[in-house]
DNA sequence: CCCAGCACGC
DNA sequence: GACGTACGTGCTGGGT
């Protein structure tokens, strides 16, 4: 045979700090073998070891259900996935994005199975047990379907993928990917926990400060950290809007946007705010992190999802590495702690205006193409088309407006949305509009061609074939329908950058082995990429990584990247 | 255990 | 008249 399925059986979730229980192979149709694994990490690791050919073997086709899991386990008792890749579970994102995509699911839809469950072994909640607390007969079993499963859908997927021309998105880009991401998992992130250790301390008194100052002005003490109660303390007790927005459940809104309105009716308001921000740097990243590090690499390791958005993007959890603070003076200063390897320097790359540049690209727009060609700054550009001046004499407040315009754009924009975002009248926001698509006739048509493409076929498609739904795009109902109309126009933009970048990560990761660099890239967050660099190859990598985002596919608009580097994330930003 | 509300990123 | 800008993850409070 050409291709075997591969399943393994662990301790846990996480493929970093699980241990292996046993490995399933399977390569026909409802057969499937149980290599059970020993506890002793020694005796594990000779036993996979004896794998190694059947593993390593570059001339079979390896297939799995998120095989990146097994890649990093199996990696780090010394043998590795090679060969080609075919993941079952993303096969099944490519074919229906917004479905789920675990096993159980896919074997009761596409082959009337039903699989044993993991909790049918296991149990759930706290008392669950160890895969290594399983009778051997009954994890074999539980293995061997796995592993049998997988075969059976590959052969149901690699059909379907054929059918909906989604081969070369999969084989030439999903798939490869795959093993990049495990590599990234691994090589984990480097945290500085001693200037995260004075950050807490720093925050924790301020918010201390904060907190009293809030009972002071307020006259009551009450839990900050509950809407709830900062909702009846505002508008019950001070009352500082009589006509207060409520959320669905009919409780007061305090959100920023209605707390930012409200700030010069009662200095509360603004403590609060502050106040918020601090509980949440301190909650979710300056005293979380910390608790994350992994014993036996000292490092942060994520997880890269590939078959959850409904665009492409990826995402990341546990923790989430693609939302650490940037905006805020005191929030951006968390991504100090974030720090290269010993003798490296932290180096980031991101993409100039990816999505813009694709409604350019994808809507030939000769204005917006034009302004892209001549390098100048777009939004600036935009403002000067919009008003009538010259660029030399846009001011601020008309390069913000265009800038708005331009992200408005890319979502999806109505006249009351950008009047909301800019806290202008909407006849001002509609006249805005208007001269933006007098400006750029061709983005409106673009943007109407997406709608009419998703009424015809039911779905809009990237530059590399990678769909997205759109049964809503008929419906009856305007609020749904249009929600459906803004993803027509989002989700190709969105999801052509994601492709894009997939692209580059892939060419790069390949550079770096070719060249036999020691450089690892750890981080993706949508439009930018980081590494961790010997500084010797500082100037090697930075060539190899701008070169690679740039020429990751011809387009007619530049794709531009932009990078810096530094002794941490901060100042390499 | 689950959901709502909120806040962080692109 | 309501709705009102895409895509995510995590924390806390508050209900069951």
């Amino acid at each position: 045979m050409l291709f075997r399925s591969i399943d393994t059986e662990t301790t846990g979730l996480d493929p970093i700090t699980s241990e292996l229980v046993g490995i399933s192979f399977s390569v026909r149709e409802n057969e499937a073998f149980y290599v059970p694994v020993p506890a002793d990490r020694d005796e594990a690791e000779k036993l996979v070891a004896l794998f190694r050919d059947v593993i390593e073997d570059e001339s079979k086709m390896k297939i799995g259900q998120n095989i990146k899991y097994d890649y990093i386990v199996l990696k780090n008792y010394g043998v590795e996935i090679r060969g080609d890749i075919f993941d079952t579970m993303i096969a099944h994102y490519l074919l229906q994005p917004e479905q789920r995509h675990n096993m159980d699911y896919l074997a009761e839809v596409y082959l009337k199975y039903r699989t044993i469950h993991i909790e049918e072994l296991i149990g759930s909640g706290k008392k669950q047990l160890s895969m290594r607390d399983v009778p051997l007969p009954v994890v074999s079993e539980y293995a061997c379907e796995d592993a049998d499963v997988t075969f059976q859908l590959k052969t149901v997927f690699e059909k379907e993928l054929k059918k909906e021309n989604l081969e070369k998105l999969f084989y030439g880009i999903e798939m490869p990917l795959v093993r990049v991401l495990g590599d990234m998992e691994m090589e984990g992130v480097k945290i500085d926990t001693n200037a995260l250790r004075d950050f807490s301390v720093i925050l924790t008194e301020q918010m201390r400060k904060i907190e009293l100052k809030i009972y002071e002005e307020a006259g009551y003490e009450f839990n900050i950290g509950s809407p709830k109660a900062v909702g009846e303390i505002l508008f019950d007790r001070l009352k500082l809007d009589e006509k207060a927005k409520k959320t669905k459940t009919g409780q007061y809104s305090t959100s920023e946007d209605v707390l930012e309105k409200l700030k010069d009716k009662h200095p509360v308001v603004e403590l609060i705010l502050e106040h918020r921000g601090l509980k949440k740097l301190l909650s979710t990243y300056v005293d979380s992190l910390p608790t994350l590090i992994d014993k036996r690499t000292g490092k942060i390791h994520t997880s890269f999802n590939q078959a959850v958005t409904a665009t492409g993007r990826l995402s990341s959890s546990n923790p989430n590495l693609q939302n650490i603070p940037i905006r805020t003076e005191i929030g951006k200063e968390l991504r100090r702690a974030f720090i290269p390897d010993e003798g490296c320097t932290f180096f980031s790359a991101d993409y100039s205006q990816i999505e813009l540049r694709l409604m350019a690209e994808m809507s030939h727009d000769k204005n917006m193409v034009d302004a892209f060609l001549s390098g100048e700054d777009i939004h600036a550009a935009t403002a000067a088309k919009i008003y009538k001046v010259p660029i030399e004499e846009v001011t601020r407040e008309m390069r913000n407006r265009a800038k708005t315009a331009n992200f408005g754009i890319i979502y999806g924009i109505s006249a009351f949305g950008l009047a909301t975002r800019l806290n202008i009248s909407g006849k001002e926001a509609k006249q805005l509009i208007e001269g933006y698509f007098e400006t750029y006739p061709g983005v409106k048509a673009y943007m109407e061609k997406s709608i009419e493409i998703a009424r015809e076929k039911g779905y809009v498609e990237t530059l590399f074939g990678r769909k997205r739904m759109l049964p809503d795009i008929t419906s009856r109902n305007s609020v749904v329908r249009s929600y459906a109309e803004r993803n027509a126009i989002n989700a190709p933009l969105q999801g052509t950058a994601a492709d894009i970048i997939k692209i580059a990560m892939i060419n790069i990761s390949r550079r770096f082995h070719q060249e036999n660099l020691k450089a690892s890239m750890i981080l993706q967050v949508h439009d930018e990429l980081n590494f961790n660099v010997p500084t010797h190859e500082l100037d090697t990598v930075r060539n190899i990584v701008i070169e690679e985002m740039e020429n990751a596919h011809k387009m007619n608009v530049p794709l531009i990247a932009e990078c810096g580097s530094g002794q941490n994330w901060l100042e390499a930003h």
